[in-house]
DNA sequence: AATGAATGAGATTTCATTCAT
DNA sequence: TATGAATGAAATCTCATTCAT
């Protein structure tokens, strides 16, 4: 009988899984296809996962982790400056989905929820941005009535939608250009 | 058998399968459940919609004709100003997420396209938006290096994504609320 | 409302289900198809059919009903001579298929026997031609101890298997060397 | 759940659909309880049979093999006289059919290939009785001017042909009236 | 007599999950 | 732990047949 070790067999179901989805959509892929792709007996698969959504949602909390670490560095790296961290983290982000354009797109992608998924829906947290926008508020560098929750989610949602919409055919734009729109388009950004 | 007017049958299976999708979505609802809640026999539904993607997507076009004559409508009250048309064309859309919650909510929620459903996924065309932009940008009212595509593409994912998150729990805003951040963030809306 | 002559819709099917069955079998086609492609309502199909197999056993019966006049035809047309009646008989079976090949392949293929196709399956009666070689026998022109109706049935097998085998790729064979070859294995023939 | 010998699975399931198209006809039999008389579960007949024309396939492919192999022993036993080898080759697969019916009559019979049954339809070759003739021709033992390849696949469907009827009602006549039947007619043989 | 919308029994097929080895 | 043959619930889809018009 092989012998692995464990997180071998674990790190190669979410391989395969991650492959798997992002190829053939979340519905189509059945555990027996998953196990074989990593080429682990069927009944492994129930060693590590209780079920196909448990490993989706683990590679959906890894992509969120990475996504989330990778602004976090960027905006260290960034100096003070508002508007410098802005454009920062949209380029880590960017740079993310570029990198990682499978993770990206099983992660938030449309093609995405399952018969019975179930758990929370993953999605970035809107709070950092919402707290970002509040202290620009506070500062007088932001419209007082600008309702920054609303403001936050809605910029997220077209951060979201805008790179999916990228990664499904990244020709139509060059990530300088992303980084550049959607830095405009951020609430925190002065319009002329 | 049952004698209904003609069309009668169709209809009743666009409404149960509006009905069902938005309750349980679109992956656990079978055509046996649209049929009987549409008070119709099961194999009645193969007499109209070859399967129940070709179901979805109908509701998906009739919710897209919708909208659309929505915005146009809205569009067309509005005078010749550019700011006052995008805040009624949203104000349009807000009207319409808030009036027909299960059809937007059912057409372009991220309870996903699912398994076998392949024609093109549906999503409004971002061309009537990247024009009036681009007019603006002639008449010098629009920073000129802004690559209107995209910026189309990005706001109506803002859209799109604030609604469907909105609609998850509509006391998180009012519409008025909505509309006002909406707009703001639009790109043809200059800020301070 | 389409007022015909009864025997018309009846014709009608009839053509339909054979020109239907014959291109793609018996249980590929369904008695919707065959009432469309007889330009009736489906229900019409049911005023002059039982069913499917009704309408087959009568493509049949009358397939029979043709095969057997010809060959009666062509016996009396011949003389007296035995061999010239089993050739003359031969031929016009050969014939009738070259001129029929559809109702020949529908009553007498493989492809043919249907779910719930109950009743007696079609097959040439082998009487006429049993009797015709224990004339012979009698006359004492054919070996005494031949089993005259197990060869009857047997030389029907052969004249059957061998025109549906021809049929299915008509350029096997010429209709002469089809007549010459089982003129010569029939029975009746002497040899060397 | 139960653990059987490998194979064991599909030998079950292969007696089972043999019986079961025996006694109802292809098309009247389904998957689910060829599974059923397997004492299997419905899903195990589609781990070792795509569909139950693959099933159907391998049953008629077993079949032909062991007429083959009937055939072939029958004639080394046989010495080099061809009457005597074509009486024992016939003899053989009179004994095949008699000890294997139901195999027989699925393989060869009317009760057709059906609906879906698209494989190329199961028939035995006539390259070796053509071959057979061929050499006696060339030794001038059979008339020049015969078809050899028509008149072998003649004999051939005389023999499937006949051997089904007789397997309708085995009482219609003793194996050995057979054998000597179809001796008699086979293009080899001579007559007075 | 003719129609065709409606029907629902039944067949096919998939796949998450189990468990003896 | 690892395995994979076996399972059966459940979903899809077909089509012979009915019957109100």
């Amino acid at each position: 009988m092989p012998r692995r070790k464990i997180d071998d067999a674990q790190a190669r179901l979410l391989a395969a899984g991650l492959s798997l989805f992002a190829q053939q959509g979340t519905e189509r892929v059945n555990t027996n296809a998953i196990a074989r792709r990593a080429r682990l007996g069927v009944g492994t698969f129930y060693t590590y996962f209780p079920d196909k959504y448990a490993l989706l949602r683990e590679i959906e909390l890894r992509t969120l982790a990475g996504i989330r670490a990778a602004r976090v560095a960027a905006v260290a790296q960034a100096g003070s400056q508002p508007e410098q961290q802005v454009r920062r983290s949209i380029a880590a982000v960017v740079a993310f989905a570029s990198q990682h354009p499978e993770a990206y797109r099983v992660s938030f992608g449309r093609e995405r929820a399952g018969a019975a998924h179930r758990g929370p829906v993953v999605s970035e947290s809107s709070r950092p941005t919402a707290e970002a926008l509040r202290r620009l508020q506070v500062e007088g560098r932001l419209a007082q009535d600008l309702d920054v929750e609303l403001a936050a989610r809605a910029y997220l949602s077209m951060e979201v939608g805008t790179l999916l919409w990228w990664l499904d055919d990244p020709k139509r734009a060059t990530p300088e250009s992303l980084v550049e729109t959607l830095a405009r388009l951020h609430p925190a950004t002065p319009r002329s």
